[in-house]
DNA sequence: GTTTTTTTTTAGATTTGTCTAAACATTTAG
DNA sequence: CTAAATGTTTAGACAAATCTAAAAAAAAAC
């Protein structure tokens, strides 16, 4: 068993290496973790100890498939427990994530077995994330972002990259939710903002907005 | 705020004041916390630092106010978890204890409050404690231990003092149950084990088991 | 009312995760 | 291709919670 760094460790550098495919870099785990570059590099060196990551001095770090299985397992409990807060608790969406973040490091399989069933064994937690069943698959969200998108394009809003309360609270009120669809109408050459309709009305979203919006055609 | 380990502390301290009135040991509570005596006086000096208990130079502790308090919630948290494996989850009451001995430690007020809405605001636990409502107030549990009642004396079995596995399984296959009508038949004198009808059924109960099943007249 | 036993505390060491400051490696710029 | 800038690691220190061994206080036994 890990502890509850050495988990939050494995899940950082687990949605870190999701976007790029080379190893994760010591500087992009401690600006994440909130920690110091010489506390990542100790870290580093436990979880290499535990063969939970592939590391070579100066060259980043990779999960193993063991610390890969590990943190699957994490985001896992993390999203299920969100769904948990959104459905029974009425919590909105952008109130769940720092509750979830120490609910995911209760240990008992047992525990999560049950809650996944109580919860009738959801497919996406609150903001469109797919949840990874009990051996840890799941499907790679295969959305495209919001700015990727062309003038007449229509979709339906799946979910968003980005999870900071902030920023949902920007989209609920805007709209901007789970399920909705939209059409884009124009891209403005100048700041890369997209005008769109959303439910009859039409509204404008900022580029640095539309990148974290993730979009089924 | 406290730390996982402080609260713990507290916590145990609570528990340990309960039956007895005066002052708690260092090695009561070393015994219970699982650890050696030395690092019980640090740990309480650190809560006498924060004014959560009173301490003198082996004279053991007593929470202040302040620690009660605390103390008081994690049991209400404690025992809200309890209530949601049980009743949710369907765990057995013998299954859930470790587990909620994690999940107390879950720190958001707005959880807590949250969940015991959603369990509409339970008074007592799957083992019959008491739950503390949201400002500490709870009634303590006036019942009597099965070992104090004598022959043709009937009650309702409300709730247990041992929180073990071991011997929550026992009483599971006695059908030594909350709820359960018993009545007693009549005390053996040599070793002070009660003989009692159960459902149209007479089983014996040993002297130990019955010290811990308390009863409502 | 001493002596013995039990309980508690102190002193100093250990482990986990962190930090700062300095050294080292790699990448980028000229 | 060397020099500067950036990124990473090492060395040594620190805080939290624990431990062992020894000293000190309190309680129990004689």
């Amino acid at each position: 068993m890990q502890s509850f760094t050495e988990e939050n460790y494995l899940k950082i550098i687990y949605h870190l290496s999701q976007n790029h495919d080379e190893a994760v870099q010591t500087n992009a785990i401690a600006e994440k973790i909130q920690t110091k570059a010489a506390s990542v590099t100790d870290m580093i060196k436990k979880l290499a100890d535990k063969e939970l990551v592939d590391y070579k001095k100066y060259q980043g770090v990779k999960l193993s498939p063991a610390g890969r299985a590990a943190a699957i397992n994490i985001v896992r409990r993390h999203r299920l427990w969100e769904v948990f807060l959104v459905e029974k608790l009425n919590f909105k969406w952008d109130e769940v994530h720092d509750i979830a973040e120490e609910l995911e490091h209760i240990n008992s399989a047992e525990l999560i077995e049950r809650l996944d069933e109580f919860l009738a064994f959801p497919k996406s937690d609150p903001h469109g994330d797919p949840i990874p069943d009990k051996s840890g698959k799941f499907d790679a969200l295969a959305f495209i972002k919001l700015n990727k998108l062309k003038p007449e394009d229509r979709g339906l809003i799946m979910g968003v990259s980005e999870h900071s309360s902030a920023f949902l609270r920007h989209l609920e009120k805007s709209g901007l939710t789970l399920g909705k669809m939209i059409k884009i109408i124009e891209i403005n050459d100048f700041d890369g903002s997209i005008e769109l309709t959303l439910e009859q009305k039409n509204i404008s979203v900022s580029r640095e907005v539309a990148k974290h919006i993730l979009i089924k055609l």
